[in-house]
Formats: C-alpha cells, sequence, structure tokens
DNA sequence: GTGGTCTAGACCACC
DNA sequence: GTGGTCTAGACCACG
C-alpha cells in the first residue's frame, strides 16, 4: 500500500498512517473486505516498528472503518457510499469547526473564509 | 482583559491564551501600542503559571503582533487593517490547509466542504 | 447441520461453533447418541479449516458433552432433562456472575439489571 | 486508589484496571475533576508496566469517563447521576446480551435466567 | 503465518 | 513533575 509517512512531521506516525489509509477507504478507494497488509508486513515496508502500525490500525478499528480476525488480519467493514459521506463529513466538522471559529473571532467574514479555501483548492498539487 | 481559559481543554494553556489574544489583535479590538498586562498580573488573573503567560506572549512577539520594552511590558505592534487582514488570512490558510487536503483526499468536494463550512456559520453561537 | 458462523466476529471461529453445537444439545434439539457430522464433512459444509473443526469437538468432549468412537466419528452423549438443565445453568452461571458482579459495582441494583434483561428479552429476534 | 489486579486472570491487566476504575467512577465514589494517580505512581503502586496504566486510562478516556491535561494528569469527568446511570446500563446491555442470547438458545426460560442472577446475588460476597 | 498483550527504555511537549 | 510517542523484545491465542 502507498503511504507518505515522514519522521520529521509533528504528526505522529501512527496518525499519518491512519489518516491516510482512513482517506482511502472513505474516498473508496479501497473496497470492503480487502485485507489491509499485515502489521508485520506494513511495519516492513514503511520501515517503522510494528506496534505503531497496530497503533494506527487499532484507531481505524475503533471508529470502525475496519476489523479484525484474530489470526487473520485487519480487513474493510462494509459501508454504503452514504455512510462513507456522513463519515467524511462528520470528520470535516469535528477537524474544522475550531479553525472556522478562530478565523471568524479574527475578523474574517464567511466569504473572506470560502475565498482562502478556494485558492488552496486551485493550488493544490 | 478578558480571556476564556480551560485547565480541560486538550489545548495547552498558553495557546489558549495567545490564540485569543492574537484574535483580538487582528481583528482590531486592542489598539497599536496599547499595553498589554503585565505577566505577573495576567497570571494572577487568569490563576495560571507565569511561566505560562511569558510563553503565550513570546509566541506572538515571535510572530510580531507584539514587542517588549525592557523593563516597561509588552505592547500591541502597529499595523494597518490591511496587515491585519494578511496576517489573518495567512494564519487562516496555514492551518486550514491540512484539513481541507485530508478531506479532498477523503473525497469530499469543494462544494462539500464549503456547505459543512454554511452549516458550522449558521450554527455558531 | 445449521450453523451461522461469521468470519468477521470477533469470537474465534471454534467458540462459534462449538457454542451452536452445545445449545443444540442443551436444549434438546439433537437426540443422544446421534452422530457429529465428520470434521471433514463439517468442515466442508462450512468451508473452514478441519483443525477448526477438531478444536470445536474437542472443547465439547472435555466438556462431556459428546464422546468419540475411534475410527466412527462423534457423538451426542446421552443426558436427561434434568442434567441438560444443570449443565446450561452452570454454563449461565459461569458466564454471567463476572458481568453481574461488575453491574453490581458500578452501581447498578439487583432490580436495574434484571429490568435490562427484560428488555433484552422483548427486543430479541 | 485500592485495586485488585491478578497477573493470572486471562483478563488482560490493562482492562481489569480500567473496569474497577470505571466501576468507581460510574457508582458515584470518585467525585468530579478528582485527580487520578499519575501513570507512574499507579504503575509502582500495582507494580506493573507505565504502559499498561497508560492503556487503561486511554480505554477510560475515550469512552469519555476522564480527560487529560498534558502535563498535568488524567481527572474525572463532570457527569451528572443519571449520566451515569444510562452509562451503566449501556455497558451491562452490551455485555449481558451476548449471555442472555445464549442462555436462551441453551433452551432456559427468562424466568430461569433470573433466578441465576438472584442466586449469585445472594451468594455474593 | 496472523494479531493481542505485557514488558522495557528513551525522547519530547507541557506546566 | 506530568502525559504522549516511538522504539524494541517476548509470549500467547488463533487458523
Amino acid at each position: 500500500m502507498l503511504l507518505h509517512l515522514s519522521q520529521k512531521s509533528a504528526e505522529p506516525l501512527h496518525a499519518q498512517m491512519s489518516r491516510q489509509i482512513r482517506a482511502k477507504i472513505l474516498s473508496g478507494k479501497l473496497a470492503e473486505d480487502d485485507p489491509l497488509p499485515s502489521i508485520r508486513v506494513m511495519a516492513k515496508q514503511q520501515k517503522i516498528s510494528v506496534l505503531t502500525v497496530q497503533r494506527a490500525y487499532d484507531d481505524l478499528e475503533r471508529e470502525g472503518l475496519i476489523y479484525t480476525k484474530r489470526g487473520k488480519g485487519f480487513y474493510i467493514c462494509s459501508l454504503t457510499t452514504q455512510q462513507r459521506k456522513v463519515l467524511a463529513r462528520d470528520r470535516l466538522t469535528g477537524k474544522i469547526k475550531p479553525v472556522i471559529e478562530d478565523a471568524l473571532a479574527t475578523g474574517l467574514s464567511l466569504g473572506g473564509i470560502i475565498e482562502v479555501i478556494r485558492q488552496i483548492f486551485k493550488g493544490r498539487k
């Protein structure tokens, strides 16, 4: 599985990993009941500790995005397109709310905020 | 100065403090060259450690929003309305960019993201 | 034999199997001296490993619910209605005791616990 | 804090710990905003690893029963008596449901199940 | 082979 | 001092 992990990032390794896998699941890039790479294989591929991978997988399992079968591995949960959309929106809401509230307190208008987002969207790679 | 600091919040105390003062400066609520409460006074008012206040003020000074006169205290920097707006936008851009990129990777559209933000704006207290 | 095995369940496959067969035996759905499907047949039917079936049968044999005839297969033990009832109660006691003790430690009353069980009974499919 | 941890138990150490602390919180034995022993102190008291304590505390935090302040420690969340009761019932329901369903499948009646629970209640130490 | 648990030691951010 | 993270090694349950 293609992931971009950076030891230098302030974001913990396990959070980078779970975030990227979560995006693949919610965007439908990983089909339901697909197996994830085993924690040992993933650890070797990404050159990180097995425990870090386990932590990332555990987080995703707690969110209900993957499930585990002892002795078999981790698998993607079945989710409808609608469910995936709701989960994605809920997650975005939780993360973006404090940012928006800070921006409003800082004197920016709703229009100004949306303008900033459009700029980011245009300039993305 | 009126601040809302919560010991329970996951956000560090010094970050809560600098964030709220920053918002007051960038939104024009604090006039240029106004003095900030001394670290000791602020610490007593908010019932927190002087080190925590020091850390918050240091952060704001590093950002160029306040300056210090040795033996006199901290003062708000002179900023034009235009400069304040640019700083506010830059800060918003830095904070919201990873959130937007994650949302896009998660399969949400630009329109979907903006819709989420409008919902937050409508429901804000 | 009709069994419902789920690879997704957190409960091990062999435990699901032994639990369901045990229920059939203790509730009298399987008559004494009836033969169980051979390990190979059962494995093929349920599309699981023979080792998993072996493990389930071994558990039931250890409990004294089935016995094995070398080269012939596994058979249900003779049990009176009274014996079956005692075994069922003993098993329930063992499994429910820690749950009840935890609920009591958590501040729930005996009446509250029974109420919860009545709700589950009413809402069962 | 008085806890009874057993290395011999099949239940993981961190689960024993979180279960017993959870019971103290939900039964109201720990007042809101009380601090829990620091992970290092607790580890020393119970003679187990710091990481095991952290795991237990993390679980409770995820459940919303305690909150953490970096550099300060872990504290009990504010909960009304009503909220505690609902949480206790929800937890009991989740744990006891499969047990009840298995007992019913095994041929026990609702009355028989309740009788077993009354026996446990009478015989508890 | 798989994941689950417990253990240890180290470094960092925060107060 | 506090908790948060990453690392390593070991043993057990499961298939």
